[in-house]
DNA sequence: AGTCAACTATTGACCCGTCAATTGATTTAA
DNA sequence: TTAAATCAATTGACGGGTCAATAGTTGACT
């Protein structure tokens, strides 16, 4: 149940610094942030969704997706529009020119991933993503 | 080498998701965010340090370590000072009420770390570092 | 009808990180 | 000894996230 210290916070300290070291570099080489990637794939297999129900599949917040699809309309890869029947909601769609840009941001993401997980096995792949899975529960478990 | 897609950006999905739904815990947990946690710790092992020597610890850029001591002092939590002999050095060191207050950040911590890891082994703790030490590897290999 | 509650989207204020530019102090070299 | 280079720390501008408050729309109930 509990171990030495050294280790303990080892696994948590590991997950941060990943994550820091990772997003940067994701971003410089696929030329897009994770979350907006996130919001255009969403977008890439919905063809047409409300912006909430967006937010909800992406998990960020939905101050923070109004401001990504504003940019994102900007600059011409995704459109919106209210619902006609209920005024409140507004969908959201990717542009011809959207749908073209996806699919090399897809491919250098892939290469991406490649080069993160070189040197892994499809066991221990599968290994590693049911560790993370539990520890994901354990995460969403711990109230407050 | 490669595999197929549904699995591919799995690992790195999760891992985002991990951070981010950790963290805010973290924070409600403890009472202090890791960040901060992270620059106390480093000054609880050390007495006095110079900023800069701290900032290369933590790995955050100094902008932001700046920023956080200025609060940390503002709290009465550390001391800062100039170094007499180089005065380009300010050197920052845990106040009695710092050192105090950690003890109890760190017992929170604990408890947070040992929910996080719920039902994991030795073995399976170990085995897990060991991956994200070589995915973390691999990260910092990707050139750009 | 009219009011009230519920819901979506937006906005503002804030936290935390980065990079780039600046300031102030020291060292190096001419 | 003075000028240039270097270095630590700070600051400002910005990206991206959160929460809380607000605006606008719809639906339900009296």
């Amino acid at each position: 149940m509990s171990n030495r210290c050294s280790d303990e916070g080892k696994i948590i300290y590991q997950l941060n610094e990943i994550f820091k070291q990772m997003s940067p570099k994701f971003e410089r080489c696929t030329g897009i942030s994770q979350s907006r990637l996130d919001l255009l794939h969403k977008l890439f297999e919905v063809d047409e969704t409300s912006q909430s129900a967006l937010q909800k599949e992406v998990n960020i917040d939905s101050a923070a997706v109004t401001r990504h699809l504003k940019q994102l309309e900007g600059k011409g890869m995704v459109a919106r529009r209210k619902n006609p029947n209920d005024n409140r909601f507004t969908f959201v769609s990717l542009t011809e020119e959207g749908r073209e840009r996806i699919v090399s941001y897809r491919l250098e993401k892939e290469q991406f991933i490649t080069k993160v997980l070189k040197d892994f096995s499809e066991e221990e792949q599968t290994s590693l993503s049911n560790m993370l899975t539990r520890i994901q529960k354990n995460v969403k478990d711990i109230q407050y």
